[in-house]
RNA sequence: GUCCCCUUCGUCUAGUGGCCUAGGACUCCGCCCUUUCACGGCGGCAACAGGGGUUCGAACCCCCUAGGGGACGCCA
């Protein structure tokens, strides 16, 4: 039997980091076994499904590169089969319409919450003979009222729920639209799912959803509930913990292989290891090693794992990358190092993309002022000989790289009798604008000799200017 | 409130009865490397929720308590 799991969203907002993580270890679990991903979207809640919560999720999926093997399937196309299934219900008895008011099941709710009861409705409907002609009435499932449900969960182990703890669940609407129960229930049984992956905050609706499936006489897929992703408060991950949507890491200047990395260890391990390429995961996974109980977002540890990526990816594919946060940082490319070599030199100090493109436009285009205290440190008057003998050597240098620029640094400093740090940090603020750069001899290299030596110059004057007297 | 699930360093986790003086990773701290910032190397702090059992022996098995999460919707 061909192994085929699935993600089902509902596109109600965009995608994000829980969901994220369900759809990988769904999608990880069928690559894994050479089975099938399916995409479907839960959009049966007009009010609140948005097309763009769809291209939203869509993007998100596309960018982790969780590719679906079928789908997008939605649910909303499929109306005519839910109507199907619930007309077989009402005729086998197995459903049955219920009159009741709004009114009536909120205080039925509140006598019962009072009453220190869990809230359930009570079959007043139920063996109902006459209705009234005027209700537009919602149709429920007739669920069993003894014994209970044994749920053979693959991550949970076995769990039991008695059927007198469900009620009979709303499985159509009073407008005849299929609610989620019974819309799940009959996609992931017509789509031929043989493991329902999802969140743990569905364990409570799946002995309702392996009654109806009971009652349609259907086999019933292996579950899997994954345990859910929360925020450094404990508490379930939501928009007030900051970042949660996938495409908002991307924006950060995340790497998708991060972030995936990220997630995959949330929740499962394989021994000691803790970097995971997408091969290694799919090779390595496994539900029996997925932990039972919830786990806290991190960022720290996110951010390592993104510093790890970007440090020992190739740096021609973080270079393809990096030019959209370039160009959003308003630095134009064109006259200065290639991205590649950009990357090559700046991997090793950053954490995120982002922060490469913020801390690199001094290598395309002149800085408008110094880092103040740069420059009250290394831009004053000892600094003048070192930095008019550099320019001078830079002048006449034939060879222009880092290499030879270095042996010019070190002759100064030998010939100046002083220290590398001498020579090298102020012409690092004088060429750069600051006192953080990559290797002095290979951004020097890089930047080039015109704007190295105009940036030289610049230094020189803002020195002197520094030394006279305030004018009056 | 009721039901369901969960509980190892601050965080992610290893651990499936003796290999545990509880291992790794992130964070933090110290040292080394060093022309800056980093990278890297070395070292350190830090946990079996509590209580009862079972057993020659328990982080691992059972029970209770506590704490946390989830569900209880004409949402999914």
């Amino acid at each position: 039997m061909t192994i085929r799991t699935r993600f089902a969203p509902s596109p109600t907002g965009y995608l994000h980091i829980g969901g994220a993580r369900t759809a990988l270890f769904s999608w990880l679990y069928a690559r894994r076994h050479g089975g099938q991903f399916i995409l479907r979207i839960e959009d049966t809640d007009r009010e609140r499904s948005t097309d763009a919560s769809v291209q939203a999720i869509l993007q998100g999926m596309a960018w982790l590169g969780l590719d679906a093997d079928e789908g997008p399937y939605y649910q909303t196309q499929r109306f005519d089969r839910y109507r199907e299934v619930i007309q077989q219900l009402l005729e086998a008895g197995q459903a049955y319409y219920c009159y009741c008011s709004k009114e009536r099941l909120e205080n039925l709710r509140a006598e019962q919450m009072a009453a220190k009861q869990k809230p359930r409705y009570d079959g007043h409907c139920r063996n109902l003979t006459s209705p009234p002609a005027d209700v537009a009435p919602v149709i429920r499932f007739r669920n069993p009222e003894v014994g209970q449900v044994l749920i053979d969960d693959l991550i949970k182990g076995q769990v039991a729920v008695d059927n007198k703890e469900l009620d009979d669940l709303i499985i159509a609407r009073s407008d005849g639209t299929p609610t989620y129960n019974l819309t799940v229930v009959v996609d992931d049984l017509d789509m031929r799912i043989t493991h329902v992956i999802r969140g743990d905050d569905h364990l409570n609706n799946t002995p309702r959803q392996i009654n109806i499936l009971n009652a349609l006489g259907a086999d019933l897929p292996q579950y899997a509930h994954v345990p859910m992703i929360l925020g450094a408060d404990g508490k379930r991950l939501s928009k007030r913990h900051g970042a949660v949507s996938v495409m908002q890491y991307e924006a950060e200047g995340y790497l998708p292989e991060a972030l995936l990395n990220y997630l995959v260890r949330l929740g499962w391990s394989h021994g000691d290891q803790e970097v995971f390429s997408r091969p290694d995961m799919i090779e390595l996974f496994d539900l029996a090693d997925v932990n039972k109980a919830a786990s806290t977002f991190n960022q720290e540890k996110l951010i390592w794992l993104n510093q790890h990526y970007i440090k020992t990816l190739p740096a021609k594919s973080t270079a393809s990358r990096l030019g959209s946060y370039l160009s959003r940082a308003g630095i134009i490319t064109k006259n200065g190092p290639a991205l590649e070599q950009l990357v090559e030199v700046q991997k090793e100090r950053v954490k995120t993309l982002e922060e490469m493109a913020q801390s690199s436009g001094y290598f395309y285009q002149d800085f408008a002022s110094y880092d103040e205290k740069a420059a009250k440190k290394n831009l004053k008057t000892p600094a003048l000989e070192p930095l008019a003998k550099m320019r001078e050597k830079l002048a006449g240098l034939t060879d222009w790289q880092a290499s030879p620029i270095h042996g010019l640094i070190e002759e100064t400093a030998g010939e100046l009798e002083l220290k590398m740090g001498k020579v090298a940090q102020p012409l690092r603020v004088a060429v750069v604008g600051g006192a953080v750069s990559p290797p002095i001899d290979i951004t020097v290299e890089l930047i080039g000799r015109e704007r190295v030596l105009h940036r030289i110059d610049r230094a020189l004057d803002y020195i002197k200017a520094q030394g006279e007297p305030a004018a009056p």
